[in-house]
DNA sequence: TATAAGACTTATGTATACAGACACGAAAGG
DNA sequence: CCTTTCGTGTCTGTATACATAAGTCTTATA
């Protein structure tokens, strides 16, 4: 891992903290990383700067980096935008989406079926990405796209968790079932309505399980 | 202007280029800025780097900082987003503000009387924001507000523009008249409609202004 | 005259050096 | 034995130095 770029160092990083590799509140010295990867400090505190501005590490003067430290209450409002960003892509998508992006999400649903039945969460999780990713193509507003997809990114680690919950990747299944048939029909608001419940629920599923623990500050599945 | 460090730099120029002072596409040289603020380039750098990552600025590499040249297609669609996000807070909005709350958008709202028949488009801009930080903040969701108004910061020069138009004030004004009924009477799918609706006459008044001017690259008011 | 190749200039990317702040620990005093 | 204070070490913030790539200008040749 020797000799990296910053933006290298950056996207290292942050797949790293996406995927749960680095727990939140971890502390994120530049010597070490910058051993790490045979760099200076120069480009790992570049690298550093780019992920705080993104939010998903904390930069306090002369305290050095952490691995933003997402509270309960913070990761439930996440959760909410992220619901509700979902329903407005579901929204003009339904007004938007050509009969070809319909086939591929129709034969995208196909797919997923497929993972549903193999009961492979892992496998079922990548495919339901791709489901959402072509519904998001379809609501063709680039800027709304980067922008979810941002903040999908963030939660990914605590959105994995919830298919592993009995069965959550069935009910997931049929809410799409209905969703693709919202969109197939033109139906704007039944899509977006749709949608929304259907990233609420693991919020909602989350909650839930987040209550069982008495934790204030919580560790994502270290993949 | 002489040395700042460089968290002082990063908000200088986050507001000299929301406040349009850098027009789009405009060259940001490491050394012009550093003998400017009278610091090193390190600083400089650190400061570009997170513009970059709040998308104010676009970084190629080996090529330098251009303040991001956002395309007609581009801003279109971030007035959707825009439209879209305030009708979120407006629905959650309905359903979550306290008696008190929506006591001070009431007295907010009757200010914004007073700057609308002053006619002074700048002073209703200004009470135009505030009525609208209060329903944000009616949102309850601190993660929701800092979205929406990071994107109404990178929408600022061009929304602005927006009241200088011919009965834009009134009109806007009746609007806000409504966005407080539907609020006060905790109708969610009302106010979270007419926010949007709010927000998408910008939109459109603004794709027609523009739709005058043969230009793919939009320069914004200089104030 | 136009075009292409090569040297030169300039700006970016990275490394290193230095200064200062914060944290931890040891030692002294109560 | 506990508390407080001072010293030392470590890490961050900034400056400077060096390497390299992109762009430009000049010059030579067709």
């Amino acid at each position: 891992m020797l000799h990296k770029n910053a933006d290298d160092i950056r996207q290292t990083l942050e797949d790293e903290i996406a995927s749960g590799e680095h727990a939140p509140g971890t502390r994120l010295e530049e010597l070490v990383l910058a051993k790490r990867f045979g760099v200076s400090r120069t480009p790992v505190r570049e690298a550093l700067r780019i992920l705080s501005a993104s939010g998903l590490i904390e930069l306090k003067p002369r305290k050095g980096a952490t691995v933003a430290p997402l509270s309960l209450e913070r990761l439930v409002e996440m959760f909410e935008v992220m619901a509700e960003m979902e329903g407005v892509c579901g929204t003009i998508a339904a007004r938007r989406m050509t009969t070809s992006e319909l086939t591929f999400l129709r034969h995208q649903h196909f797919i997923c079926a497929e993972a549903a039945q193999s009961g492979d969460a892992d496998h079922y999780y990548a495919e339901n990405a791709r489901f959402h990713a072509l519904i998001y193509a379809g609501c063709h507003n680039e800027f709304l796209i980067e922008e979810v997809q941002r903040l999908r990114r963030r939660l990914q680690p605590y959105r994995r968790l919830q298919l592993r919950l009995k069965g959550r990747i069935a009910d997931s299944f049929a809410e799409h079932q209905a969703i693709v048939e919202a969109l197939d029909a033109g139906e704007e608001e039944a899509a977006g309505r749709l949608l929304k419940a259907h990233i609420s629920i693991q919020s909602h599923r989350f909650a839930d399980w987040v209550s069982g623990l008495n934790a204030t500050r919580l560790v994502p599945e270290t993949t």
